[in-house]
DNA sequence: TAATTTTTTGCAGGTATTTGCTGATTAGTT
DNA sequence: AACTAATCAGCAAATACCTGCAAAAAATTA
């Protein structure tokens, strides 16, 4: 068999299975392991399927992630790479959507082994580039606007979970109300994955400190950090630096 | 036997067979390996032919220059519009991930009202583009691989579910074995939405019609509809017909 | 027809590809 | 941490390929 005859018959078979293994491969082709293995790298470099240990995936798969324009990218990254530093290996991590928490998923370190629960489709999405990161979504219905799940269904799973970390993409915060957000279905599972968690984290542009939604999520007291881009020393942060809350 | 000669029934033979061997050529032809190959070469640059190592390959078998996101679109697209008919306003629809199902999600008629169930991340995300539709995502475990939940949690849900249809993106099937799958987690989800719904459709190209995995999902006689992108009366399909299947 | 030119073919050699194997390394799992 | 399987790097045999060349064949011309 020829070699492109070969690999024209893997991606036919990654077309249509979606993924393959090596060792299947080369019973079905008859040639040695190494050889397709050299196939699978070559099609990989030519960018026609993604290889994985023992095998391939086909590309269709792998969701381009979506570089669309995000508001006050740089921000949101710095926030992201301070929030890395709180989760650590072996971890359950409870997430919301919104996309602070996207570039966050993005920043993780390659080597981080944890658990991750959310009801975000966008950040499950970013979670799954991650090689060693469970990925547990909380099911129910989603809610087109916010795009995560809500309804009595997923907040009694988020009860039952004890996670060590709460990380939430903020709406808005203040002193006076502690974290609001505009939409109550999602301020239910957002409670709800307070109570959950050993550990409230808050992730908060500055733009976005001291201005308050229709509804609470919680009070600053329930927040243990508080992480924006500015520098811990900066005024803006003060007043909830004497709150008691650690700011990063 | 003149050069002329000998190049048409090069061609005759690649256009029979899709492939031809440089070595067996030159024994049906007796003449040297080199004039085989000044053929071939001669034959590539009028662009009748693609040459390989130790070959030829007919220009119709060369698929791969087609970068194409998505494998077969075209009749993927054909299959989703077929499969729309099958869905009427009220009802609470299961389906798989995939490809095929990605289709159907984008072909949805914009005023059709109907509940979809999930525990795919890429169908949930088109879903959510469909103004009346209600989306209940499946929570459990995410499988990096196939990008759908798995596992215990997932499968109780789906049982709870009683669907009216349940619309199944097929890996592959036959007479004998019935749908096959791949992957263990996978197929565990699929045998559970099979049996929560009072009706089974797989979607298939006919290109995985008469192949098999190593994984049952179910056997023929559960399925109620067949779809592919063929015409009912295409010979592929009778065999499916004869055994009761209804086909579209 | 003979001579000349052009094209085609086969061959020698040197080079490049492909493939399977060995042994060391790494990744994934328990 | 230990074990298994997959991967990688490098090697060697086999095969395919290319270049240039000269003989053979075909075409052209005288």
């Amino acid at each position: 068999m020829l070699k492109q005859e070969r690999q024209s018959f893997i991606l036919r078979e990654i077309n249509l299975h979606n993924k393959v293994l090596s060792s299947d491969l080369c019973d079905q082709i008859e040639v040695s392991e190494d050889t397709i293995r050299r196939d699978l790298n070559e099609l990989a470099d030519d960018g026609k399927l993604i290889k994985v240990h023992g095998g391939a995936l086909s590309k269709s798969y792998h969701i381009s992630s979506n570089s669309n324009h995000v508001y006050s990218l740089d921000e949101k990254k710095t926030i992201a790479s301070k929030a890395c530093r709180l989760i650590e290996d072996g971890m359950f991590v409870l997430t919301t959507g919104g996309t602070t928490i996207i570039e966050l998923a993005k920043a993780l370190p390659i080597e981080l082994r944890a658990t991750f629960f959310t009801g975000s489709l966008q950040a499950a999405r970013e979670y799954i580039h991650h090689p060693n990161i469970e990925i547990i979504f909380i099911g129910d219905r989603i809610s087109k606007s916010s795009q995560i799940t809500v309804g009595g269904e997923a907040i009694s799973r988020i009860k039952q979970i004890k996670a060590d970390i709460c990380i939430l993409g903020t709406n808005a915060v203040d002193i006076e109300h502690g974290i609001t957000d505009n939409d109550w279905e999602v301020v239910q599972v957002k409670k709800a994955m307070i109570e959950s968690s050993k550990k409230v984290v808050s992730l908060t542009i500055s733009e976005k400190l001291n201005s308050a939604q229709r509804l609470q999520v919680c009070c600053l007291d329930k927040i243990d950090v508080l992480i924006t881009e500015l520098l811990p020393n900066d005024e803006l942060l003060k007043p909830y630096i004497d709150t008691g809350i650690n700011v990063l």
